[in-house]
DNA sequence: GTGGGATCGGTTTTT
DNA sequence: CCGATCCCAC
């Protein structure tokens, strides 16, 4: 181990390396070093003779973990591998490996992935004969999900007056059944879902002290990486486990903290220091990623918002280039001037691909770079969009898989059923589920027995030598490795020849696929396994293989070494740094993101995501807007950000098609400045569950505000009085300008505003 | 039960 | 503009 590691800390980081011992908070602004001073924490452990069984360290990607134990190991050797680090959900999934029994699942259980899960969604809605227009299978998982991370159970769900209320009013009183049937049809399929793997890991150390006290005496210290991104289920888990060593070490950074959507909350933070009173807290506040300029950027910007804790960024690094901002009349515009910028650095500069990253907001925003990028022959990657696994033809053979070890799975089941074409169609499918149903069974227990029901000759035969063929599978499962098992499937399932018989591009990339996956899982069982003096086996079974890669949602395999400009939206880009950074696509509407614009917070969470895009960068900062760009074939005109006047002027430089003041300052608050767009995408109202509210409330009944004119008096559900000042949009799509007086001037969308009209003078 | 053509609706962000 | 879904002819 290097002995001189310590030397290369600053006074605060070594404070935050070498105290060990009891609760520690590491408030770690962007490019402070924290990934640094986390690995130094972990290897001074180990070179205190710490077990490294008796580490947890949880991240929140894959990247992140995979990352933080290849420097670990640089450090500390191979006794890294050993340590319990990963994601919360792969360290949950590895935990209920061993105790999901006890709650009724099997060792072997599933993992629905988000498609999975949704379509299990839209069986149960389609069976309860709901319409899906109203229930929209997307809106119904994500206030599922959302339950499940506030710790809102079914029951609690039946119960809970506001959550019902509010589905009274949006029309979806049938949520909570569906919740309901969800839970119990996950149950049923021995699977559990992403939040299931938290969910679940907290529902068996309530309810076991055994399994707890377990936990709590093996790992004797535990550290969390971004803890502003933790949902109250993930801290209760692990303010249990840590409850009795209390070496617990907490990493993050408020301002980063752009999880809020899926249950983040800052709760957490202002918590820990509750929950633990002999907290030590460290401040890394120098900056040794960024330029002065960027630094000053980042920090005038983040002021603007009200809620933090306070901090001073700084660095000793230099002035740097002015932070340039570029106006494109279009986003294919847009595409070719940073296409054209980077020749250009790479040209005059001593720049390589690697050191570029285009940051967007939404995956859909690629495709414009794309292109120029490939006409200038510039190699380039793409992260986020559709990885590996959720293609088509590998979670068709990933779904004989899951079926051949966990019969129940009812979307696997339903996937291959009557892939490749075996002549079971829908209505065969839809009466199995059906019979299931009436029965409380699974449908394997149907299709198990199938010849006392009541289905044609000839699909009773089909159903039964279905059966028999996933049974001989499981058969062979015992024998044969997971890679000859896999391949033995392809083959007698004749998918693979299915694929090979498709000539067509597509056909052959698909073939290609199965084949990659293949060798994939034959790398996964030569794989050394990791000794373990517990239960905790590192197994190199099908069933472990299954679990681990249904936690893989990011793109494959790192191509580490390859040198290409990096493409991907400011959220996968968190933890990240490139030389150059281009934020693109910086328009009203897009980031800040429409639905932001309409809701009640003050965008301060839609800032802190630009504050982690512009900080990402080490010494160049472009950041580009269209004025106009298509969608859905229509074009949409597009104003600049409110971000970019946020900015300090005296460390911009403004290109484009007019000069800086107007490029920036244009047509704010102007009448029209949202009557450009085509179709407005149509959307239902999200409300998020927040845990269990407290207080009496009155159901807020909306009027009907189709007759809404300006002048009008209103009150609305969280603003309260205000007056109407204008009205834009069309007939469809209507959007209110009211003025509150305790909140000052909204937009609000007709379409989902909760108003009641006062006065109509 | 299958496949092709018409029609409709839709873009945050992730494990 | 693109995918998912629906509807109809085999």
């Amino acid at each position: 181990m290097n002995k001189n590691y310590l030397d290369e800390l600053n006074e605060v980081q070594r404070g935050a390396v070498i105290n060990t011992d009891g609760p520690v908070m590491i408030v770690a602004g962007p490019g402070s070093g924290k990934t640094r001073v986390l690995t130094y924490r972990i290897a001074h452990l180990l070179q205190h003779g710490v077990n490294p069984f008796s580490i947890l360290a949880l991240t929140f990607t894959n990247k992140a973990s995979e990352s933080m134990r290849q420097r670990i190991e640089k450090i500390a050797g191979t006794n890294a591998r050993s340590l319990f680090m990963g994601t919360f959900h792969s360290i949950f999934a590895r935990l209920l490996r061993v105790d999901a029994q006890k709650i009724g699942y099997p060792a072997n259980f599933t993992i629905y992935d988000t498609e999975d899960s949704k379509s299990l969604i839209k069986t149960i809605i389609k069976e309860k004969g709901l319409d899906d227009k109203i229930y929209k299978p997307s809106t119904i998982q994500w206030r599922i999900s959302a339950c499940k991370n506030a710790l809102v159970f079914p029951e609690d769900y039946a119960k809970d007056a506001d959550l019902l209320s509010e589905d009274r009013d949006t029309r979806r009183p049938e949520t909570k059944t569906i919740y309901a049937e969800y839970c119990n049809r996950c149950f049923k399929s021995g699977a559990m879902d992403f939040d299931d793997l938290l969910l679940k890991t907290y529902e068996v150390l309530n309810r076991f002290p055994e399994v707890l006290y377990k936990y709590q005496h093996k790992f004797k210290y535990v550290l969390i990486d971004e803890f502003q991104d933790t949902n109250q289920l993930q801290y209760s888990i692990i303010k249990s486990i840590a409850a009795v060593h209390e070496n617990i070490t907490v990493v993050g950074d408020d301002a980063q903290s752009i999880y809020a959507f899926r249950g983040a909350t800052i709760d957490n933070i202002l918590n820990f220091e509750t929950d633990f009173p002999d907290l030590k807290v460290f401040k890394l506040e120098q900056n040794y990623r960024s330029t002065k300029n960027i630094v000053q950027a980042a920090n005038e910007l983040i002021y603007k918002n009200k809620n933090q804790i306070k901090k001073e960024i700084w660095t000793s690094n230099d002035q740097g280039e002015l932070i340039e901002v570029v106006r494109t009349a279009s986003d294919n515009e847009e595409g070719r001037w940073v296409a054209d910028s980077i020749m250009e650095l790479k040209n005059r500069k001593h720049y390589k691909n690697n050191d570029f990253a285009i940051l967007y907001r939404t995956n859909a925003q690629s495709r414009s770079f794309e292109e120029s990028l490939r006409r200038h022959n510039i190699s380039y990657k793409i992260y986020g969009g559709m990885s590996f696994y959720q293609r088509k033809e590998i979670k068709d053979l990933l779904a004989y898989l899951k079926l051949s070890i966990n019969h129940y799975d009812e979307e696997a089941m339903k996937r291959v059923i009557n892939y490749p074409v075996r002549g079971i169609g829908q209505t065969s499918i839809d009466k199995i589920i059906i019979f299931a149903a009436n029965e409380g069974k699974r449908p394997w227990d149907i299709m198990e027995n199938i010849f006392q029901y009541d289905f044609q000759t000839r699909t009773k035969t089909l159903i039964h030598e279905f059966v028999l063929m996933v049974k001989s599978f499981q058969a062979l499962s015992t024998q044969k490795t997971a890679f000859d098992l896999a391949t033995h499937i392809a083959t007698t399932t004749k998918l693979l020849a299915d694929l090979y018989n498709d000539k067509t591009v597509e056909g052959v990339a698909r073939y290609e696929n199965i084949q990659e996956l293949l060798n994939g899982i034959k790398e996964f069982v030569e794989e050394d396994l990791v000794v373990s003096e517990d239960e905790f086996v590192d197994d190199r079974t099908l069933g472990a293989y299954l679990q681990n890669i249904s936690l893989l949602t990011g793109t494959e395999k790192e191509t580490e070494n390859e040198d290409c400009v990096k493409l991907m939206t400011t959220h996968a880009a968190k933890g990240l740094e490139f030389a150059v950074v281009y934020v693109v696509g910086l328009e009203e509407s897009l980031f800040p993101s429409a639905q932001s614009l309409y809701s009640m917070d003050d965008l301060e969470e839609e800032r802190r995501l630009f504050y982690v895009a512009i900080t990402r960068a080490e010494t160049r900062l472009f950041l580009t807007y269209a004025t106009s760009r298509y969608k859905f074939g229509n074009v949409q005109f597009g104003e600049p950000s409110r971000f970019l006047k946020e900015l300090p002027d005296s460390i911009l430089s403004v290109h484009g098609e007019q000069n800086k003041s107007t490029a920036i300052k244009t047509s704010f608050g102007g009448t029209s400045s949202i009557s450009g767009l085509g179709k407005l995408v149509q959307r239902q109202p999200i409300s998020t569950p927040t845990a269990p509210r407290t207080g009496p409330s009155e159901p807020f009944v909306p009027d009907d505000v189709s007759g809404l004119t300006t002048g009008m008096e209103v009150k609305h559900e969280k603003f309260g009085d205000g007056k109407v000042l204008a009205l834009e949009g069309n007939a469809t799509n209507r959007i209110a300008t009211i003025f509150f007086p305790n909140f000052g001037e909204k937009k609000i969308m007709l379409k989902f505003a909760k108003l009641k009209i006062i006065r109509s003078t």
